[in-house]
DNA sequence: CGAGACTTTGACCGTAGTCAATTTATGTGG
DNA sequence: CCACATAAATTGACTACGGTCAAAGTCTCG
């Protein structure tokens, strides 16, 4: 990817509030901003996101996308979730390499989570707070996911999925007009909901078909949200 | 269930060693065992278990089977994970009713893993990492499920849950002669592993068949684990 | 323009689901 | 200890959702 693209891709993926995701933590202090920009990790698309040595980390997502998976050993591959900007993960120690891995999927910003939350000023405090909520909300979607894959049929799966993404990325200012960009493949979509690519494809035919969904270029786009909500048995979880 | 029967099933799923799976957590000073006897929530097959209203809680089964689920308005379930003496959940608030929801499947026995912890007695500081590490791997073992629901085969789901089954409950001495006690129906199986209640059945005779299971009455035998495990894609978390 | 990644399509297959009936536990009350 | 009620397991026949294989078409980017 050349270096035009990589500022492209950081702008798309990047949302309009930084740190919207941690709500509490917008408006922060500018001086502590200054150290959060000096451990910010970067990550190219495709590369592995290091775990902790002996401890585990936890991180923060600035911008860019990631996804968490596992590659069996026979090739198939699991993707557990996706990694928004805003979004706590929390990578184990090397130990389990092989059993999960944070790939990068777009030109990635992470800062530690124990930066941000560091210090004992008021506004560290609510930032710890976001984070122990952010990593709270990663857990509870894992439950969604393992519905998803577990219940639901391939039409469901699929809606039910970008319902989410929606409404993630709507939280943090990253959809406009109902669109929201998205930088993954219909193999990884495949490898997330459990189904072959070739009928991811022609799933996602059918719902264009049906005019329910538009989907080109790496931009989605729902049209009414409710008839799709219902369709993918999607309910946000309450926050 | 009769208070005979009761009784046989509090014997029938109790561990050995009653806090076995905490490791660190055993051989705890009598004086405080009392605390954790005072606090014993009992519950009986088939029941929730409470959540906390507000905050979360955690709590370390000391005996019995339960399992976390959810059921959709069209009343399709999705097991998530059984939950064995010695492991450690945490229940989110009452504000995730009907997303994820903690039910005993046999007479269970559970004691608040802030008790266990209290204190600051060398201890309580061991039994409290205990209870961090049994926390930690409960969210491994999400992952391993989802790798199962979303991209093994019938036969590989069924051999890969009776493994980790199996490995758990070895752990805390629930396993004799390769053979170990399982209160869960072949729905609940279904449920479990993202498949119909007839082809579960289907499969499990297969298994049978080949002479790789033993399974009647509640007790399942595995022979020959390292074929299982091959045949199951099953690789044992490193702990 | 060419290479490689990604998407799309068709033909065919097979794993797993559905429906419905039967058999076999399991547990309760008499 | 037996009879009945209910839950659980089993079986057969048939269906269908989703997988596999293979080829062609598109899009990106160097």
């Amino acid at each position: 990817m050349s270096e035009l693209r990589a500022a492209a891709d950081g702008q798309r993926y990047r949302s309009a509030s930084t740190f919207a995701g941690l709500g509490p933590v917008s408006g922060i202090d500018p001086k502590r901003v200054q150290t959060f920009w000096r451990s910010v990790e970067r990550y190219v698309p495709g590369a592995t996101v290091r775990s902790g040595l002996h401890a585990p980390r936890r991180l923060i997502v600035v911008s860019g996308w990631a996804c968490e998976n596992r590659i069996l050993s026979d090739g198939r591959r699991q993707i557990f979730a996706f990694v928004l900007p805003g979004d706590a993960v929390d990578l184990q120690t090397a130990a389990d390499v092989g059993r999960r891995a944070l790939i990068a999927l777009t030109h990635l910003e992470l800062v530690d989570a124990g930066v941000v939350a560091s210090g004992g000023s008021r506004e560290a405090v609510a930032a710890s707070q976001a984070v122990e909520r952010a990593i709270r909300a990663r857990e509870d979607r894992l439950f969604d996911q393992m519905v998803r894959i577990g219940r639901l049929t391939a039409k469901e799966r699929v809606l039910n999925l970008l319902l989410e993404l929606y409404d993630r990325l709507e939280a943090v200012g990253m959809v406009k007009e109902h669109t929201f960009r998205i930088p993954v493949t219909q193999e990884m979509f495949a490898d997330t909901l459990g189904l072959s690519i070739v009928h991811i494809n022609r799933t996602l035919q059918q719902l264009r078909r049906e005019g329910l969904i538009t989907l080109r270029a790496g931009a989605v786009t729902l049209h009414n949200r409710e008839r799709l909500a219902s369709l993918g048995c999607y309910h946000a979880a309450i926050t």
